[in-house]
DNA sequence: TTTAGGG
DNA sequence: CCCTAAA
């Protein structure tokens, strides 16, 4: 006989929060692929929910508490009712706090995202704090990245105002001016290297016919602006582009 | 220490 | 994003 009611219990919820924590949307999206927007922005904000929390990092809860907006994730449930937790926080208490710190460790790997799943990933990340719980763990884990958050249109924006001023070359000057405390977040560490590094990248993506269709979605405004800026600064700069 | 480039 | 030769 299928037993299939008793099943439902923390081996599947662990493994889901894990995509949860690892990705809030995509996470959410794959437990629940009918996500309704609005009501993944709606979640729990309850002391006893924080609580929960604290059988994680205790940065964590203290993040949560002192940023403006604290919408933890919320998840819808599905169809059926009592099948799984109705909400990130549920999936929390069915995780062996034990466990708490390889769960978050967890790293999926980065995946394209559309206009909106960008700006939500975004919103979620700022707010939650769900998005990198280990500040410095050096360990050859997470492929080895220290730093792998993704970056947002404002980072964007603000490296291409930056560009704009400062030209290429003198990262530091750029880094310390437009990524100095730039958000409250936690750790959005952004060096002159990886500054540098974006702006190389942009050009590649959004230079010439920027054919990469699938690409990071700015604004066609800020596109322009960044085509603009590739001729006076391009990334080799030795290229002189004479007209 | 910071950059430029390549990986 | 990481690593490293150069500056």
């Amino acid at each position: 006989m299928e037993s299939k009611a008793m099943e439902t219990g923390s081996s599947d919820a662990m493994e889901i929060w894990a995509t949860v924590l690892a990705d809030p949307l995509d996470g959410a999206q794959a437990y629940s692929p009918d996500l309704d927007i609005q009501q993944f922005l709606e979640g729990p904000q309850d002391e006893h929910d924080l609580d929960c929390l604290l059988g994680g990092p205790t940065n964590m809860k203290e993040a949560i508490l002192t940023h403006e907006e604290v919408p933890l994730p919320a998840i819808r449930q599905p169809e059926k009712e009592g099948t799984w937790p109705a909400s990130a926080v549920d999936l929390l208490d069915c995780l062996p706090k034990s466990d708490w710190r390889r769960v978050c460790g967890f790293r999926a790997p980065r995946k394209r995202r559309t206009p909106e799943q960008m700006l939500l990933h975004d919103h979620l990340v700022n707010a939650t704090c769900l998005q990198d719980m280990p500040s410095e763990s050096k360990g050859p884990k997470h492929g080895h990245r220290r730093n792998n958050k993704h970056w947002t249109l404002k980072e964007v924006t603000r490296l291409v105002d930056g560009v704009e001023e400062y030209g290429v070359g003198r990262w530091s000057n750029l880094k310390k001016k437009q990524f100095s405390t730039s958000a409250r977040s936690a750790r959005p560490t952004r060096t002159a290297e990886n500054i540098k590094d974006k702006w190389r990248n942009l050009l590649k993506a959004y230079n010439r016919d920027a054919k990469g269709r699938f690409l990071m979605p700015l604004d066609k405004m800020l596109i322009e602006w960044i085509q603009k800026l590739a001729i006076v600064h391009p990334y080799p700069k030795s290229r002189r582009t004479y007209e």
